[in-house]
DNA sequence: GAGCACTGC
């Protein structure tokens, strides 16, 4: 353990924040960008394609879209800023009207899922990334924007990355057609830029001076057999060392080992002797209730440090101030997924450099900071440089179904800055073919016009395909229901320690039919009582996720009036959204074998329905579920009962050709 | 008889 002098005293000034005793106007004449600023415009003016390499603090996003509305580039259009999460395209849209001192939705505006705070005078127009996609769907040359923005590029999610191709295409067929120019700025914090500017036609690279502090790295000596050990071991050296207003935030995997760790700290602490101030040991991991999850955010009282144990959630999505050190066990949980098989696989693996790097940077927010990690540099260095972009371990039946709605002619082919590997794309192909959204045509794969209809959803493929079916089946409101009460996190509370009361509440709901139907149950009583929180409490129902679900509902159902769909019920007889979700998920069948267990119907792997099914204790012959998931053993997750017929009526060929159904 | 990182349209 190094020796730990007392720091420098902080600086007042915090980038990226208010700070009420300095004038608006000065404080972004603090930011390090300014000094670049004539020559950064300079630049920008002349160049359709930047790549902006800024470290945290260096005021690239909010100052940027001001300096370049400012110097009236762009001011043909609508200047996008992308986000890859809402509330930080929330954020800085407030931010920014602030500095302009204009009311938020006039000059500066935001637009989220939801949410459109915008104008005809919005000039400035921070979003997420999804929904810039999803407005190329209408306008694939993105006519509205002189200048699209891509922030946090390094995060490579599914929906910049697909952008990244969008706007590529948009900005050389306006060139093509002399329509006015687009400029795209790609903005990213890690220095992996040969990629970027290797796909923007070897774009040149502005490199923004950042406002981080330095940051101490330490290694082990010698590789770590037990991490969870390793942490518990650096968190209390560090609280008998450090003075207690240095806090600690601990990187780990997941909510049961942050629980158990969180367990013994606490323990531990109350052993120790008075010299060793008190510790407050504060969990942090997305399920949380958002009132538990604040408590990361109020100072611990004086002489007690804050140990914040954490899943990856503080890397990006939350910040944390007056971190001093940062515990990074190098491990993370990830989902992977594997298209021979259909299956996501959660299973925890390493981090990457640039992760590691990221999780480091926690540590010199405000001040010079340390980050112990627990494993050895040589092990470091044989981690990947970059984390697997996204696009190259998801589902890509959604992405490539708005791929063709964009128009775009050869979407396996698609220009992916990372190509996703050909099984990938072709298995997603093949979904599509399946669902009837595409088609082969003379040699080429053509987009139906149920396809179309998919692709205005926003949802996955066969939850659009299931609604776009239910009136066939008279139960359009009950498909749009289950689909957006499966489109949210679980509406499904439970905590463990509540088990049997959980059990006894829930029991009132459950229908012999399967989870879909149960969860309809729920949904109906849920309105029946108009969203009363009490009743949500008393039932072990998430309130806040089924307002969300009120939401999704709404927004499926203007989709579906769009579309000239029928929204009917049909009430009690919900054997008819059995009938159309058996139609809408065939590819998701499994079948009852005669020694008791299930074997999924399209590719024949053993599959198991999950303990948290209300068919757990059934055996019905014939099932379609949600999705699998591999842990101990491959799990089917939400089953509804459903007859054999039903699925050879739905796809006859398929079952046909592919399967065997054993029933006589 | 299990257990689920994180986003987003």
């Amino acid at each position: 353990m190094p020796h730990d002098p007392d720091p420098p005293p902080a600086k007042k000034f915090k980038p990226g924040k208010g700070n009420a005793s300095t004038p608006i106007e000065v404080q972004r004449k603090q930011l390090p960008i300014y000094q670049a600023k004539p020559q950064l415009l300079n630049q920008l003016r002349q160049l359709n394609n930047a790549i902006l390499i800024g470290e945290t603090g260096s005021g690239k996003t909010t100052q940027i879209p001001q300096y370049l509305y400012e110097a009236g580039i762009g001011r043909q259009g609508i200047i996008a800023i992308t986000q890859p999460r809402r509330v930080a395209a929330i954020s800085l849209a407030g931010r920014v009207a602030d500095e302009k001192r204009t009311q938020l939705g006039k000059l500066v505006g935001y637009t989220v899922r939801f949410e459109d705070i915008t104008s005809s005078e919005t000039k400035l127009r921070f979003m997420t990334d999804g929904m810039l996609l999803r407005e190329a769907i209408g306008d694939p040359l993105l006519l509205r924007y002189s200048v699209v923005i891509l922030d946090e590029a390094h995060e490579r999610t599914v929906h910049t990355d697909v952008l990244f191709g969008v706007v590529k295409i948009a900005q050389r067929r306006r060139k093509e057609l002399n329509k006015i120019p687009l400029k795209v700025l790609v903005m990213s914090a890690t220095m992996d830029v040969d990629l970027f500017s290797e796909y923007f036609n070897k774009s040149p690279v502005l490199y923004l001076e950042g406002r981080q502090h330095p940051i101490q790295i330490y290694y082990t000596k010698q590789p770590q057999s037990d991490y969870l050990q390793a942490a518990l071991v650096t968190i209390f050296q560090i609280h008998q060392e450090a003075p207690s207003s240095h806090d600690i935030l601990v990187f780990m995997t997941g909510q049961e080992e942050i629980e158990a760790l969180a367990r013994t700290c606490r323990d531990i602490a109350k052993h120790l002797p008075d010299s060793c101030g008190p510790m407050v040991v504060i969990p942090l991991y997305a399920s949380l209730p958002p009132v538990q999850q604040l408590r990361v955010f109020q100072p611990a009282p004086k002489g007690s440090r804050k140990v914040i144990l954490s899943t990856n959630i503080a890397e990006t999505s939350v910040t944390i101030s007056g971190i001093k050190f940062v515990v990074d066990t190098g491990m993370v949980k990830a989902k992977r997924f594997n298209p021979d098989s259909g299956l996501e696989v959660l299973a925890v693996q390493r981090v990457s450099k640039a992760q590691a790097w990221q999780r480091a940077g926690r540590a010199g927010r405000e001040d010079s900071g340390c980050c112990y990690r627990l494993y050895t540099e040589d092990e470091f260095d044989n981690l990947i440089p970059m984390t697997v972009p996204e696009i190259q371990r998801c589902n890509l039946a959604g992405v490539m179904l708005q791929l063709m709605a964009l128009g775009i002619p050869d979407v396996t082919n698609f220009d992916f800055m990372s190509k996703p590997s050909p099984e990938a794309v072709s298995s997603a192909m093949e979904h599509l073919e399946l669902l009837g959204a595409v088609q082969k045509k003379d040699g080429a794969v053509v987009l139906t016009a149920l396809g179309k209809k998919m692709a205005s959803f926003p949802l996955e493929p066969r939850y659009a395909k299931t609604i776009l079916l239910s009136p066939e089946f008279s139960c359009s409101e009950e498909v749009i229901s289950i689909v957006s009460l499966l489109s949210v996190d679980t509406v499904l509370y439970n905590p463990p320690a509540r088990r049997d009361e959980v059990q006894a509440a829930r029991k009132k709901f459950i229908s012999s039919e399967g989870d879909h139907i149960t969860l309809l149950h729920i949904y109906r009583a849920f309105k029946k009582v108009s969203g009363n929180k009490d009743w949500c409490r008393e039932n072990f129902v998430n309130s806040r996720n089924m307002s969300l679900v009120k939401e999704v509902q709404a927004q499926l159902k203007e989709i579906c009036l769009k579309l000239n769909l029928k929204l009917e019920s049909c009430g009690a007889n919900t054997e008819n959204v059995r009938r159309c979700l058996a139609h809408g998920m065939f590819v998701n069948a499994a079948e009852l074998q005669p020694d008791g267990t299930y074997l999924a119907l399209d590719t024949h792997q053993p599959v198991a329905i999950h303990p948290s099914s209300v068919l757990f204790q059934a055996k019905p012959a014939y099932v379609v579920f949600n999705e699998l998931l591999h842990t101990s053993r491959c799990y089917m997750r939400d089953l509804c009962l459903v007859d054999a017929d039903w699925l050879l009526d739905a796809a006859p060929e398929y079952f046909g050709r592919k399967l065997h159904l054993t029933k006589s």
